[in-house]
DNA sequence: ATTCCATGCATAGACCATCTATGTATCAGG
DNA sequence: CCTGATACATAGATGGTCTATGCATGGAAT
């Protein structure tokens, strides 16, 4: 099943940031490793990444460096920040809140033993 | 704490059907319905509930009919149809693939016994 | 050698759902 | 009378994602 396009809306800067809280990666490989941790439900395109990557480096959530990889190619990796920290905890807070009161009222329309 | 608008998108649709599953309800009712049950996380607004009520209406999801309360107010009722049923089914199923999918990347990145 | 594909970053414009701001109309209460 | 709640409606702004495209490099195949 295909997921709509703007139920992704809000929850993609939550999915960045975690990935990066594990550390250092370039946008290349978050969009692969997305892919690959929810078996290819979110296949974030290249043109929804990168402008939502400045937009954090913008606000100090995220630091970038270029750097040569073993590879040969430049890549440009992306670290999270302490401001970006406590952004991914306030959003993970709000996407917990969001989902339980969505699950309160559709559950409550489809009650489980009744 | 507020939800940041973005994540609603997607998602207002698979609650007003659900509130329409269990009867017919008009637009006013379900905003303050939809705010009742999820502790006014949802506030939904006019100006967004109507024309996605029209949408649906168009997409025969829905059917209305104008109706005189006991108020003496003329409402606008709305009544989920066959159609509306297996939408709000699919939407379900999405919302569930969907939160799985994130829960699975943001709890990657917060391993609960590691 | 040349062509093609994967890698890797980037931006402009379109699209779509929601919000803001209004507008209309009725009814109850001060 | 005038205000506020009820009730429906629409136009325009906003914002996040997608589409489409561009550039550049490196490796593989013909």
């Amino acid at each position: 099943m295909q997921i709509d396009k703007s139920l992704m809306a809000g929850s993609t800067t939550l999915l960045i940031l975690s990935l990066l809280r594990e550390g250092e990666k370039y946008g290349y490989e978050m969009i692969a490793e997305l892919a690959r941790r929810s078996d290819d439900t979110f296949q974030l395109k290249e043109g929804t990444l990168y402008p939502i990557l400045h937009g954090l480096e913008k606000e100090g959530a995220v630091k970038s460096c270029r750097r040569e990889a073993e590879n040969g190619r430049e890549r440009k990796y992306y670290r999270i920040t302490a401001a970006g920290l406590s952004l991914l905890e306030e959003k993970t807070q709000q996407w917990a809140l969001f989902t339980e009161k969505v699950n309160a009222v559709i559950g409550a329309a489809v009650p489980a033993g009744v």
